[in-house]
DNA sequence: TTTCCTTTTTGATAAAGGTCAAGAATAAAT
DNA sequence: ATTTATTCTTGACCTTTATCAAAAAGGAAA
């Protein structure tokens, strides 16, 4: 249980300072044995499909082994658009937050091990331990620091910058991404990322 | 102050559905005056800078009317990072909510008529009316979802269908904004953004 | 109005990245 | 181990966008 507390507090700590993360540690244990309670401990082959489009997506999952991703098909292009590894929190958050139909497929891409988060057990649990609406305010700081990074990266890099920045964040994760993910992650093609690997 | 509510209904009808923002409407009335009483409405002049870089964004703006847009100083390069307009909420949201050090200049592009939030009063506000919690989750969804439909839009398109949604989108917004910010908010030069709104 | 300054447009050229096609390398399956 | 299917790399060529430079247009101030 203490890990899943310490994968929150680092995320939190990430996006808004540490000060921000020890709201985690004050939690009571009620609350924290409440949250543990809503979690479904599961292990997923390589592969196995989460959530598919057009239809609103109702779970989360703390990541305790493995990696998952998600893409959306846009213009019939698979394209690359979020990734969590051990400690991450993934899946299709975008849904699953602002309750709208799924435009994303999320996917295994190891063998993994998480921590089912169900969107109604959550919001259960937020109604019946109200401390827990601070933790969930700051770990959606998290997203939004992530994708505000993201834009940042897409509207001022070139295409090599990016991925640099890309593996400096994130080394253990991107060499076990598909090379087409991570490409389309960046906004451009394989071909161009593979150009850029191999010029160095 | 109706047309304050207003707002707020309107952004989160955006980002999380009618049934969501009627949370709006079903506010006790002691917690709209308490909101209401932590608004400052103030007047400012086109060009007025409401924020620099480098220290911890203290403030957000309900427009009633006006312009605002922020933008951030990347390798020494201007570059738009967003902009708001009536019924807008806006500022420097990412340093106000994260409490991290601004990156943005927030200024005014035309003279405008605002609402100043603080975030020691909203902070407050939060304690004293605990129902506002739900509102400010809501209204995260809406950022959310805005930095969402721009990242898909800059990964997957060209410069030109880009901005063709930008205008989609904002019909009403974008041409009152200076060239160079439109141009740098879809990622490419002022040069290339001139020449596709020549092309029809 | 006239001047000054900022913003926008246009042109020529270069660089970055995309597309299509084929081959090499990995990984999965029998 | 061999076959089959994916994924990744490489090459040739084309399109889009950036860069540099200069002119035109628009606004603000005297």
């Amino acid at each position: 249980m203490e890990k899943i507390f310490d994968s929150i507090y680092k995320l939190i700590n990430i996006a808004s300072g540490q000060a921000n993360a020890e709201a985690v540690n004050s939690l009571s244990q009620e609350t924290k044995l409440g949250f543990f309670s809503i979690l479904k401990r599961k292990e997923f082959p390589k592969g196995y499909v989460l959530n598919t489009p057009d239809r609103i997506c109702d779970e989360v999952y703390i990541v305790e082994k493995g990696l998952l991703c998600n893409t959306m098909l846009i213009d019939g292009k698979e394209i690359g658009a979020g990734f969590y590894a051990e400690g991450g929190i993934g899946g299709d958050i975008i849904s699953f937050l602002t309750r709208r139909e799924s435009k994303r497929t999320v996917k295994l891409v190891e063998p993994s091990v998480l921590w089912v988060i169900n969107f109604h057990d959550l919001e259960a649990f937020y109604k019946k331990f109200p401390e827990s609406e601070r933790i969930a305010r700051l770990l959606y700081n998290y997203v939004i620091i992530i994708q505000q990074q993201r834009i940042e990266d897409l509207v001022s890099e070139s295409a090599q910058v990016r991925y640099q920045k890309l593996i400096e964040r994130f080394p253990d994760i991107i060499p076990r991404l598909p090379l087409n993910f991570v490409a389309t992650f960046l906004g451009i093609t394989q071909e161009t990322l593979s150009r850029i690997r191999s010029q160095k």
